[in-house]
DNA sequence: TCGAATTTGTGCGTATGTATC
DNA sequence: GGATACATACGCACAAATTCG
């Protein structure tokens, strides 16, 4: 029955997710069944499958059927550092951005001309249906992949340039404000807007997740005084990495 | 009974979410009540009751107690701006995150001293178990709750000032920034850590949303000549809000 | 190899509390 | 107040997967 303030099933799943959160239930061991959730909490069987399921839904565990409930691995989130800006070296709280900040490993691409879908065009203040250059990217790093991404370029920008092509030439893998720079377009702002949602199944397969594993999601535009000159996705798995920014204040 | 492929509750959550995403169940639109579900469907009230909960998890309807389930609006994911950098005022692509950069709307809190737990102490760069000023903050914007935030500041910085407590006192809720100044702690440095993961239970009944959605979390750590001298969480539910940064470029 | 026990996942019927209309 | 509808809760049943003797 209802006797104090909150739900029963919200009570159970609460000490439970205190014991996994503490450690006396770590990763890769099984929760208390159902059966034993029920005498345990002196509740119902539907109480008892409710509180595993908020559990489930907060990602903490996964059921097995026929087996069991388990609590998952969480490893801890590795840093992408996303930030230009670089404190002076030495200054003790950065260590680690340091160190983790620059290894970027290895990637692949593939470009391809395309119309600008309603989307990007606003994004990259063109029309739709205007011409860009479309680049996909999959990120590694020690043979895992670590980053999706998917830029445009508009061709007004980059046409008949001989950095049209991200990837080719002597500029090859420089960097949208470097290879900018060498078309006298010089970048000077960029905005990152980070979201989060669950991933689609196409990008968890290339990310190598499973269904219902979050990603975080950042629209990256470049600007070049004041005009867009790319526009970008970047999907990151949720569990194994943060995005770092590090920002001067005032 | 099953004699098909799929848990009836699937079945009947797919048939009303493709009502709802062609748009023959618009938003603002009651759905069937579970009792019409279930002689609609021919199917028990259990899977009615489940069929709902699956849209309501994925945040395509809301149920309001004992006035029916109603499709929910979906928003375009509003911009919260968490960079000091201002544009030059008059720069076009920046007019929407200049409009709503600041509306901060109302908040409440509460502040209780703590000890530092390991977690906090890391962030903090101080002992576990040294004290600290913990507060916890909920942000409304037009009545709806945008965000948490629980921040801890060590008291050795703070203990015995007129700023000890962060909402009280002539300088109350005016920002980290501004406190520490009036105590002779120049801050100059923030970092901000953005992860995702779905939300806790508690965290999306505070959010107004269901067990299973996303929030987006910010580890925010300010600095005053290297040293840690408060650090958050702030949780941002995923579906309706993106966090923008605007960097300057080199 | 077989079978029994366990466990999850799904489904059913019902009852009660409580918010809204 | 009454009717409606959602939210929580109880107890039960069965299929499928797993585990283990």
């Amino acid at each position: 029955m209802t006797f104090g303030e909150q739900p029963a099933y919200l009570r159970v799943a609460g000490d439970l997710r205190k014991k996994i959160v503490d450690g006396s239930l770590p990763p890769h061991t099984r929760l208390p069944s159902q059966a034993r959730i029920r005498e345990e909490y002196g509740v119902s069987d539907t109480v008892a499958l409710e509180a595993r399921k908020v559990l489930m839904a907060e990602g903490l565990v996964e059921g097995r059927s026929g087996s069991g409930t388990y609590v998952r691995e969480r490893p801890v989130p590795r840093r992408i550092a996303r930030s230009g800006f670089r404190p002076p070296s030495g200054a003790t709280p950065f260590r680690q951005e340091q160190a983790d900040g620059e290894a970027r490993g290895t990637w692949e691409s593939n470009s391809a001309q395309a119309e600008a879908s309603v989307a990007v065009a606003e994004r990259l203040d063109i029309r739709p249906g205007d011409r860009v250059m479309c680049t996909r990217y999959v990120f590694r790093d020690a043979g895992e992949t670590m980053m999706l991404s998917t830029s445009w370029e508009p061709l007004a920008v980059t046409g008949r340039t001989p950095v049209m092509l991200p990837e080719e030439g002597p500029l090859g893998g420089m960097g949208v404000v470097e290879r900018m720079a060498a078309i006298d377009v010089v970048v000077d702002n960029v905005t990152e807007e980070v979201g989060a949602r669950p991933g689609l199944a196409e990008e968890l397969l290339a990310l190598g997740g499973v269904p219902g594993h979050v990603v975080v999601v950042i629209q990256r535009t470049y600007y070049a005084s004041g005009r867009p000159v790319e526009t970008a996705d970047v999907v990151i798995p949720a569990d194994r990495y943060r995005v770092a920014y590090h920002l001067p204040v005032k």
